[in-house]
DNA sequence: GCCTATACATAGGTATCCGATGTAATGTCG
DNA sequence: CGACATTACATCGGATACCTATGTATAGGC
C-alpha cells in the first residue's frame, strides 16, 4: 500500500509550503508584490496578462498588484508602443534593490539554519533546488 | 563573491514558493484551513493558542480559523475539563478525510510530474524532502 | 480577597485573491 | 470598408486570511 514515491511527494508539498510560510514572515514586504518583481527580474518587462498567467493568477489581480507596485515605486507601466490596449511593466532600479534585500533575508535564514545541520551539505541542498526548480514547467501548462 | 550556499538557499526559498502556489490551486479547500487540520493530525487536540504558535499566526486569526473549520465540520471544539478558560480543538473523521484527500491530490501531481523527469530519482526526493523538513525547528524559535 | 497572567473573543483594518462585467483597440472576413 | 469576434485591460463587488488593539473571564500567587 505504501508508495515512497507517492508519499514523498506529498510531503513534499507540506514542508515546502511550511518553509515558506516561515520565511514570508522575516520580511514585510507583500508577497504578491515580490513574486511579480521576482518575475520581471526573470523575465524582463512584460504585459499584465503574461504576468497574470506566469504568476498564475487572474488577471484582475494582476492589474492590482501592478498598481501598488506603481505606487511604491517598484516598477514602471508604460503603454505598449506596438499595441494601444496593451501595457508593458518594467522593473525599477528601487523594485530590484527590494529583490535583492529580500532574497538576502531569506538567504540568510536558510543559510544559518543549514550551517547547523551536519546531516545536509551543499549537495544535499542543490539536489533539492534542481528539484523544485524542474517540478515548474515554465511555460507550458500540466497539472502543476 | 558568490557564496554558492547564500544562493541557493535564496533559491530554495524562491522555487520552494513557485510549487506551493501550483499547488494550492489543485484543490479548492482553503490554505488556512489546511495547515490546521495538518497540525492537528500530527500532534493531536490542541488549544487555540497553541495552534496559533504552531502555525504562526496571531491567536485571534485561529480563533477565526477554527470557527469557520467548526462550520465545515471538519474539527470539534469543546471546553477543556481543566481549564474554564481554554478550548480543546478535536479532528474529526471528516476533517481527516479532507486532509487525506487533498495530500492525494498533491502527491498524484508531483509524482506525476516526477515521473517524467529523468534527472530526479527517488534518492533526490527524499534528499529534498528531509532537507525542507529539517529547515524548520518543530517547536522552539529561530529566525526560521 | 487582590492582582497579575493566561486563554480566548470581538472589532476594525489591510492585503490578496476571485468572478463578472465594461471598454477600447486589434484582427478577420465577406 | 464595415460588421464582428478577440484581445488587453480596468472596475466592481465580494470572499479569505491575516494583523493590532482591546475586552472578558478564569487561574494562580501572595
Amino acid at each position: 500500500m505504501s508508495d515512497p514515491l507517492h508519499d514523498l511527494s506529498g510531503d513534499l508539498v507540506v514542508y515546502a509550503a511550511r518553509l515558506v510560510r516561515a520565511v514570508r514572515r522575516l520580511s514585510d514586504a507583500p508577497g504578491a508584490a515580490l513574486r511579480v518583481i521576482s518575475v520581471l527580474d526573470e523575465h524582463g518587462p512584460l504585459g499584465i496578462g503574461e504576468l497574470a498567467r506566469v504568476d498564475r493568477c487572474a488577471q484582475p489581480t494582476m492589474s492590482g498588484a501592478v498598481a501598488s507596485l506603481v505606487e511604491r515605486g517598484w516598477v514602471e507601466k508604460n503603454p505598449d508602443p506596438e499595441d494601444a490596449r496593451a501595457s508593458v511593466v518594467t522593473l525599477s532600479p528601487d523594485g530590484r534593490a527590494e529583490l535583492a534585500r529580500v532574497r538576502r533575508i531569506n538567504a540568510d535564514a536558510v543559510a544559518a539554519r543549514l550551517a547547523v545541520l551536519p546531516q545536509h551539505d551543499l549537495d544535499d541542498l542543490a539536489t533539492a533546488v534542481a528539484l523544485l526548480r524542474d517540478l515548474l514547467p515554465t511555460t507550458s501548462e500540466g497539472t502543476l
